[in-house]
DNA sequence: GCCAATAATGAGAATCGTTACTATTATCAT
DNA sequence: ATGATAATAGTAACGATTCTCATTATTGGC
């Protein structure tokens, strides 16, 4: 059982909710992952033993109790990741060319600058902020 | 007549591409919206002169030829808005209670700053930056 | 350990945004 | 005007996601 699995374990446990054999084949997916993975990505490297109907529900639920994040792309396709508290704050990659999405977690003064940017941004725009993601669109290292 | 009509039209002109009567509502529509529309809003403003399905092609066609742009939002729903060119750099207030995108342009020092700052990343990180945006989740004014 | 209560699953149908198809209509150059 | 080509309207098809409900697994109390 690795450390992500214990502290979704007991964020789950807190709410009452169970940790299922699907749920956690979804979370340990998910954490080797190198970005944000749809509900069929995560059906073809799971398997069949978890349909992909039982897959959206544990996606639904993992979502409701702040486990996992939705990214909504191209093609009404929403891909999913763990939540900041369990895989840290971080941006995103987008190749224009293949559509591959990957994980970028920027050095700490340069976070710093952009959640300084953000926070400007907001008392200007009389705005609240709570999330931001700075969303990079290009081309990959294998698209160049 | 508006300017950005008129921009639109040499655009499309350039590439032998008719400016239509449902092409410019379109366009007039997603002109007068302070952020990005979907079909179905769009559909909602126009009327119902100008068919779902044309509205779908009308927005693929204008995306294809760079005068609009998409943008992927939840529920698997697409809301389009005027390309940079048109309309300038700018990027997304979203507020979380409820759902509304707006756009916000950065006053220029901020943009440079984000702007050299995804310069910064693509070069740590072999990617070659094409575009970005800086997306801010959070309660905007109304729902404070 | 067993049982009732409750949560979760599996399989398929239903939904909804979007795309494709095709016959018809509008537009443009000559 | 006319023929060639582009665009439209209406409808069917599609695919990602959600819903339904009967069945199965898990849990807390005995």
């Amino acid at each position: 059982m690795t450390t992500t699995d214990r502290e979704v374990e007991n964020r789950l446990q807190q709410h009452q909710v169970r940790y299922t054999t699907g749920r956690r084949a979804v979370i340990n997916s998910l954490a080797g992952a190198p970005g944000p993975r749809s509900a069929a990505e995560l059906h073809a490297e799971i398997g069949t033993s978890v349909p992909l109907s039982s897959l959206y529900r544990s996606l639904t639920v993992l979502e409701e109790f702040g486990v996992v994040q939705p990214h909504f792309g191209a093609k009404g396709i929403t891909r999913y990741e763990l939540a900041e508290w369990l895989k840290g704050h971080h941006h995103h990659l987008i190749c224009i060319n293949c559509g591959s999405v990957d994980d970028i977690e920027l050095p700490h003064p340069i976070e710093q600058q952009v959640r300084a940017l953000v926070g400007d941004i907001g008392s200007m725009a009389s705005f609240m902020p709570i999330n931001h993601a700075l969303e990079i669109e290009g081309r990959c290292g294998s698209c160049l």
